[in-house]
RNA sequence: GCGCUCGUAGCUCAAUUGGAUAGAGCAUCUGACUACGGAUCAGAAGGUUGGGGGUUCGAGUCCCUCCGAGCGCGCCA
């Protein structure tokens, strides 16, 4: 890799001067391309410490650099206040193609920063008393992308759901269920969904007939629990989302490991009994009140199995655990972090990730996703609606910290704010170029026997820079669990694609031969890039479009103008 | 009141975590189809990064303060 020996360059140069870096030297693409292909600040950076001018011993850097010639450096070059930038010769992006293709899909833009550690990622969880409206579906896709990332950059991942089927909210669909069934108001606290009618319609007779209420709800709440499972499996199985664990929190109460974890705290003094109950001194990891782990009455607070399922996760070897909430539990993160600390383990092995609300717009009117008014939008919906592929990508588009506003109508109407029709057009339009060289009985040569030197064009070039860069975005995607990276690279990329296809034409009869098989590697090296970042989004990369009638996507009807 | 996440172009969002002239898409305006899928491409216009102060070679990014938004703050889950 090009910039591995740039940077292994500079930091011999630096350790001449006396200079220790640990770690691969800050190397950086220039925001304005005048400024070269790439640029360090290690002078401005470490000025101070040798006591020298940034500029001075940035020049010294360079004159030692430029003494050293390299294949595809053109030249070393000061600007600026002292960075160090980097002119290289469009021979470098030839070498960038080859080692696309040569590593492929699976080996490319792929640092190993895991090492092998082990991760476990817990997402959606969602409780077992509805199906996932369409909220949770951001929480879905970032967690499956967030795992993917974390896969490609080394660790040892696995995907966990934990189901929340202890507790008071099963009782209310129970109770909601039952009332549906006999034809009752649905309590104040319960659920009014219509799918608890659905779910109530499954109900046997003797259960609402039964005059033991406590019997009939528990019935009840088992089959409420196995249909909302079972939909919840499905509607994720459909957006292509496996979780190699269903955690369920009664098995864990049910196994002591709930005991077993609050003695292993008393063993490590963090416990106190007061008021009748039993606390965590949770003020102790920084949390701003202890908190009680068994009430008064002998029953268990939310927190304490909670505590269980972590210490569950680090026992069984995981070394990174990334929680992914809803922004309505982010009061919940220091206790969780203050217990994991209390266990004896770094807090910072605890990564909680909050995903903010969803707005839904349908053609600019608000749609409610509250599941206790029963008026929301099922995830079912918006896949039957817009596809997985599309649901990903629209929720993947931004960070989660923010909050986000996806209007329905918009991406079903198939318009350019859905980016997965620039993304995966650009992918069928090579596709679709690879099948009509096929068809002409164009021979493709080996890559060993290419010459790259036609690849000279900006558009060629530009995809090529493009596709470099995807092992900075990788890692430092991966590192911020921040997939709508990913997301951003690859609408680049997909527009540099599309303005090579309109600039650079293939089988044209005025591309020569040796253009045009260098122009064939090029697009090659392009589908791995597409396709390895969809994959890491969780999309899938067709190769051909479905085709739609021009007409139909016209602009000017009414509807369009509604937002 | 306290905490968390934010506030960037008319709208929706980026910004390699402290780098050089803050970038895309949509919308608006102007151009390009007898070529591999025009579902595309090119150009124009659009900014006091909520306000103010500070830190330093350098701040959208870090610190302080004020304003505003969302979400939380229970021996609920």
């Amino acid at each position: 890799m090009i910039r591995a020996q740039l940077q292994d360059a500079l930091a011999a140069q630096l350790g001449a001067l006396g200079v220790e870096v640990d770690g691969p030297v800050h190397l950086e693409v220039p925001a304005n391309r005048s400024h070269g292909d790439w640029s360090s600040n290690v002078a401005m950076a470490n000025a101070r410490r040798l006591g020298r001018a940034p500029r001075e011993l940035a020049a010294e850097l360079a004159a030692a650099l430029n003494a050293s010639p390299h294949d595809h450096v053109e030249s070393v070059e000061v600007a600026g206040p002292g960075f160090v930038n980097f002119r290289l010769r469009p021979t470098w992006l030839h070498e960038v193609l080859r080692e696309v293709i040569l590593h492929g899909i699976d080996g490319f833009a792929r640092p190993d920063v895991g090492k092998g550690t082990k991760a476990l990622v817990e997402f959606v969880s969602a409780n077992p008393t509805g199906p996932l409206h369409a909220g949770h579906a951001r929480g879905a896709v970032y967690g499956d992308a967030v795992a993917r990332l974390l896969e490609r950059v080394g660790y040892v991942v696995e995907r966990e759901f934990y189901i929340n089927d202890r507790g008071v909210q099963m009782r209310a669909m129970g109770e909601s269920m039952l009332a549906r069934a006999r034809g009752r108001e649905v309590p104040e606290s319960g659920y009014a969904g219509e799918y608890i009618a659905d779910w109530a319609a499954l109900l046997p007779p003797e259960v609402v007939d039964s005059e033991d209420d406590t019997t009939a709800v528990a019935a009840a709440v088992e089959v409420g629990y196995a249909a909302a499972l079972a939909d919840q499996r499905d509607v994720l199985a459909a957006l292509g989302i496996a979780f190699d664990t269903w955690f369920s929190e009664r098995e864990l109460a049910a196994s002591g490991e709930v005991e077993a974890a609050l003695s292993d705290l008393r063993g490590k003094g963090v416990i106190d009994d007061h008021d009748g109950a039993v606390w965590l001194r949770s003020t102790a990891f920084g949390d701003d009140k202890d908190r009680v782990l068994v009430k008064s009455d002998g029953s268990w607070t939310y927190l304490l199995p909670d505590i269980a399922y972590h210490r569950d996760k680090f026992e069984r070897g995981f070394e990174l655990l990334v929680d992914v909430w809803g922004a309505d539990h982010h009061g919940y993160v220091p206790r969780m972090k203050a217990a994991v600390e209390a266990l004896g383990h770094p807090p910072e092995q605890l990564d909680v990730r909050i995903t903010q609300l969803v707005r839904l717009l349908r053609d600019g009117a608000e749609v409610r996703i509250s599941k206790r008014t029963g008026n929301i939008v099922e995830l079912r919906d918006v896949l039957d609606e817009i596809g997985p592929d599309a649901t990903r990508l629209v929720y993947l588009m931004q960070s989660v910290d923010t909050p986000q506003t996806v209007d329905l109508g918009v991406i079903a109407a198939q318009s350019m704010d859905n980016p997965v029709f620039y993304i995966q057009m650009a992918h069928a339009r090579l596709c679709s170029i690879e099948g009509k060289a096929a068809e002409q009985g164009v021979d493709v040569v080996p890559l060993v026997g290419v010459d790259l030197s036609p690849l000279v064009h900006d558009r060629e070039l530009e995809v090529l820079r493009c596709l470099s860069g995807l092992e900075v975005v990788v890692e430092l995607a991966a590192r911020d669990r921040a997939p709508h990276r990913v997301t951003a690279w690859l609408r680049t990329l997909a527009a540099e694609i599309h303005g090579f296809y309109h600039d650079c034409p293939i089988l044209h009869s005025d591309t020569d031969d040796a253009t045009r098989q260098a122009r064939l590697w090029l697009a090659r090296a392009a589908l791995v890039g597409l396709r390895t970042g969809l994959s890491l989004l969780g999309a899938s990369a067709p190769e051909r479009m479905a085709n739609l009638d021009p007409v139909a996507t016209g602009a000017g009807t009414a509807d369009d103008e509604t937002i």
